[in-house]
DNA sequence: CAGCATTGATAACACCGTTGCGCTACACTG
DNA sequence: CAGTGTAGCGCAACGGTGTTATCAATGCTG
């Protein structure tokens, strides 16, 4: 049997992809290192050499989270009006989610028990955040919002916008409610409320 | 060793007990069917016997946390005011939800995974929301609130607060924000942005 | 008082994450 | 280019999980 070189880069994408499917597939529950190891036809120990625990494969997928995120983040065109820039950057969010709603789970709400991400993806998260502070430090500053710190601000639409991508993702919403449509309503109303 | 009653009501009612406290205690992960039985000095079966399976048993504590919930929310004083209601309502949301924050990640969050509440739970969870419906519809109706479905306002209300306290349990925010002080300023702006 | 249904204790099953052991194929040294 | 140290990882085991088949003991019902 042939050996690859020293920490296998093809072997642990292969992990992480077939994780993300089996993530997307079925679940937090469903996505099991043995079952992992078997349908990449190699052992549980090699996810231990490769990533170290479960645990710290799932702050892989995290991270990957996180990066998908920030590419789409990145691509939105922002138009200078603070509130209309929230409602993309709400847009967005909500978009970024529903494109990944297994990885959403793992970045926002807990999904795998055990784990918690390490400081430098943790610190990956936050800086996801930056745009929305941009935005809204923006928008403090040439008075089109209230005098309020921009941080206070910032937090409340991120809160805002998770709340309502959570509740969609859990299936709380009652069934005949249209999110789409309602989704904009709310973030436009959002915004007005902050204006000075 | 004696035998009780059919269908042990005092067992049923320390199972419970002791599973709200291991869970409040050292979370999801920790709540264990096996410990929990030793605990009470039963077996495991004693829990297939009284609740049908573990998610049966989170179902119980499920029921439990929206009961305690509703007795909060009923307590709660509201004015009469839209605006003010909306706030006070809002306030009681996270009261509660820092009351019994493991109860609340069963409630809303998927925090164990195999769980999902059963009809008539899932039922009593939507019922909750009705003084929430109850305060958005009279605002809308005396024209205090913009004129729009009421059912889009509620539920934009609902993910506010659900997303804010969420991000607070989850450890998501910044170490550095003081939420108490920024929460009730984040639910009077959300709550005037939909004014007419 | 006899028979029956039900409770729940024992022990097994299948699965999980994790780890000690040991082999083997590579990477480095001379 | 040969020899050797070591890193990757397959095997098998350990202790844990939820769940269930078996079955003794018990309280209720006729």
């Amino acid at each position: 049997m042939p050996r690859p070189k020293t920490h296998d880069e093809a072997l642990r994408v292969k992990l992480l992809d077939r994780a993300g499917e089996l993530l997307s597939a079925e679940g937090p529950k469903a996505l099991s290192l043995r079952k992992l190891a078997a349908d990449v036809e190699t052992s549980t120990t090699a996810v231990y050499s490769l990533f170290g625990s479960k645990p710290d494969l799932v702050n892989a997928l995290y991270v990957e989270g996180f990066r998908r995120f920030q590419t789409r983040t990145d691509a939105a065109r922002l138009t200078g009006d603070p509130v209309e820039d929230l409602v993309r950057l709400g847009l967005v969010y909500r978009t970024s989610a529903l494109a990944d709603p297994h990885l959403y789970s793992i970045m926002f709400t807990k999904a795998v028990p055990g784990f918690e991400p390490n400081d430098e993806a943790a610190a990956l998260g936050r800086a996801n955040l930056a745009p929305l502070e941009t935005t809204v430090r923006a928008g403090v500053e040439s008075g089109v919002f209230a005098d309020v710190d921009p941080g206070v601000i910032a937090v409340s639409c991120w809160g805002f916008v998770h709340g309502l991508v959570s509740l969609e993702l859990n299936g709380n919403l009652p069934s005949e409610f249209s999110v789409g449509d309602a989704y904009e309503t709310a973030l436009r109303a959002n915004a007005n409320g902050w204006r000075r």
